[in-house]
DNA sequence: CGCTCCGTTGACGTAAGTCAAGAGATGTGG
DNA sequence: CCACATCTCTTGACTTACGTCAACGGAGCG
């Protein structure tokens, strides 16, 4: 179950991108903004299907994937706490390019695409400021295309959880732990791998040292060894 | 050896994209914006340095790569007539992201960033449209760089050529001849994989009698299994 | 006529996907 | 609280596409 509600902080988030538009123009975003608290594996928007909404996550993260040949999903992206997301397919006019579903349980926000376009129009400054975000964050995906494609598996995942390391995941006791708050189905997604290949690779680490397996947790025994293998 | 000259002609080209601009402004634009012609594996400009010009393709076909470990180049796009390149940096103020070198003999106007930046900041239909072009461009790369993960190098070489084939390659004496003007080296490079693997499907294709093989063109002999191996 | 470069072919290694079975968990109903 | 069903996770054996290394043949060129 989830619950919805009006949404009055929207203005101030989406890492400030908003912060441009005038009072009434906020207010406007304010009145047709709807905030939404989705479950772990809730969908927010379905791949192919009309761009209706411009979505900005406040809290939690959610995964943005594509579906191939019926049953194999690619994760293309992860969006957390200020990221907007839809944005593409509001934008270009085009249906969504990927589904979203949330990762962890995510208040996440609806901005009709309508109203979310009006203001753009409006807007010069917004829409400049959309286009410095477009292009930096098209140019990050493109990166991380790239290493997926010419990076093995345990460089990947090295890289992944050093990652997580370092931006410190919140539940995170010692400081050497790194929360996996997720199935190894999904987490071998965000990885690009299967859950077997994951698994192994998971345990190869583990038995070099490196580090400790614990369901749900991981904890870094070697952080160098770790650095050092995500290159 | 290449020549330089003043290029006139940018506002009318870009896929109608300079259209929206003031006549003040067209000639802003033509007095800034030089043409170049380069000859194949020229470069155009360099990953990693700061982007001080958006590029547009007049003639000819470019390639945008990245270099990973000295040696490796990843080619993330081509851009052909009409299209522009090194949106990303100048927009989002960010060093390039790739590199370009031209693959067939090219003609490309250099804009300088200072000036391109100047004319969106003061032409708001223009941010809009660039806002729809960076959003449908960034959708279509993602879908390239899925399908480039998830498809085999036969595939994406039958996908490759089938392409090549559908928007008829100009000089395509009989309708099934496609032209590949340039080394083995870069067409696999343009698919994703080495030489030597790219040999084997080619030849492949033909024992299959799919293609014939001819130095630096291909003829399809069978349209509808080149098409059923491309998917 | 040799030199070099490019394309092709062969032999081989290997990362990682797939299939399948077993070991823990987790949850449910009696 | 136990027994049973259902997951998830792990492990093993096998397959395979593709990259790598190396050798060779032909085309172009001096």
């Amino acid at each position: 179950m989830s619950s919805s509600d009006r949404c009055s902080r929207c203005a101030g988030a989406a890492g400030g991108l908003l912060s441009c538009l005038t009072p009434e123009q906020r207010t406007r975003l304010a009145a047709a903004a709807v905030s939404h608290a989705y479950l772990p594996r809730e969908s927010i928007f379905h791949e192919g299907t009309p761009a209706l909404a411009v979505y900005c996550v406040r809290s939690g993260t959610i995964k943005l994937f594509r579906r191939l040949d019926q049953g194999t999903e690619v994760v293309v992206a992860t969006r957390g706490p200020g990221d907007l997301t839809g944005l593409r397919g509001v934008l270009g006019d085009i249906p969504y390019g990927a589904s979203a579903t949330a990762l962890e349980p995510a208040t996440v926000c609806t901005i009709p695409g309508e109203i979310f376009m009006s203001l753009v129009r409006e807007n010069a400054t917004l829409g400049c400021r959309l286009l410095v975000t477009m292009a930096r964050e098209s140019r990050l995906a493109e990166a991380q295309f790239v290493a997926r494609m010419h990076s093995r598996v345990r460089q990947r995942l090295a890289r992944f959880l050093a990652d997580r390391m370092a931006e410190g995941s919140p539940a995170a006791p010692s400081g050497n732990a790194v929360a996996i708050p997720m199935s190894r189905e999904e987490l071998a997604q965000l990885v690009g791998t299967t859950p077997e290949t994951l698994s192994r690779a998971l345990h190869g680490f583990a038995e070099d040292g490196v580090l400790a397996l614990d369901r749900r947790e991981v904890r870094v025994l070697d952080r160098a060894a770790l650095l050092k293998r995500a290159e």
